[in-house]
DNA sequence: ATGCGTGCAAAGTCTTTGCAGCTTC
DNA sequence: GAAGCTGCAAAGACTTTGCACGCAT
């Protein structure tokens, strides 16, 4: 998938998988549906989906959803962000124009999403000079919020 | 530190970490140096630093290794980065015109720099808006590159 | 029928933390 | 002198892996 494609459907991923030998399950497609529901700006952890999918009564272990979200991340599907927490978190990766960016706070942890336009022409430029294939394009920004900085440490 | 100061030298460290009644010790100076003499492009993680003092009879702990980068990335003073790799790479977060954004491929683990001075007016723009102090901005393209995409899976 | 995927539990990797003694201010 | 800092070892958080069984192709 590259940047402008639009988001995977069930069938589309149950193609992808099928075209290198691999398999569509059940599991695969609740998490790729829990992930396409979430409403824009929310991003989960391994552990949060894992959480989010037993409330909803679906025991999907979280070896399967490691494996998956890792996998999703590799084919472009889900973008892994690094917030500025100990872990990764996911989320659906989106076109233009719902592709976004964040602003992080490294002293409170809180997150903005912002959206800009010319990042997505100066990724395809750098990746078109290599010779890269796009998956995903982050800009992270990364200081100090306006309550972070009221603190001395 | 904005992203338009100079490096840090091993004075400017005292001073910042005295006025927050914190201390400079031989460690963080040797640290600091390291990275300040590291080539442009490399970027070390915990354990690297580690083995590269051990390799130079300087025994500094890991833990206070892992209590340095992490204190100096708060401070602006060294970037975080999160590449494809499961640990975190630091190296020194130096002005314009040698701060850097980083191209990744996800199969190879490739890491290729380029500079683009767009992304700094965009991130200044951004955080001004949210009263946001910057300590850091990059931009992440994660793809494939020509190797990679030669593989199938 | 083949062999990929899942669940479980165990192991692994990276990172953090408690504490005693040392060092800086 | 007071308080931060280091080194050590132990613990912690997150993630991966081996294996047997089940399921998609």
């Amino acid at each position: 998938m590259t940047a402008s494609e639009p988001v995977y459907s069930p069938e589309a991923l149950k193609a992808e998988l099928n075209a290198k030998g691999w398999r569509m399950t059940p599991q695969r497609e609740i998490i790729l549906s829990t992930f396409k529901t979430l409403p824009e700006g929310q991003h989960l952890s391994a552990e949060d989906l894992y959480g989010r999918l037993q409330e909803q009564g679906e025991n999907i272990s979280i070896s399967t959803i490691y494996r998956t979200v890792k996998m999703m991340a590799r084919m472009g599907i889900l973008r892994e962000l690094e917030l500025t927490e100990d872990h990764k978190h996911y989320e659906i990766n989106q076109p233009r124009p719902h592709h976004h960016h964040h602003l992080i706070c490294m002293k409170t942890n809180q997150v903005i999403e912002f959206k800009n336009d010319q990042i997505l022409t100066i990724s395809q430029k750098v990746a078109d000079k290599y010779g890269f294939k796009v998956l995903d394009y982050q800009l992270s920004i990364i200081g100090v919020s306006p309550e972070g900085q009221r603190s001395i440490f």
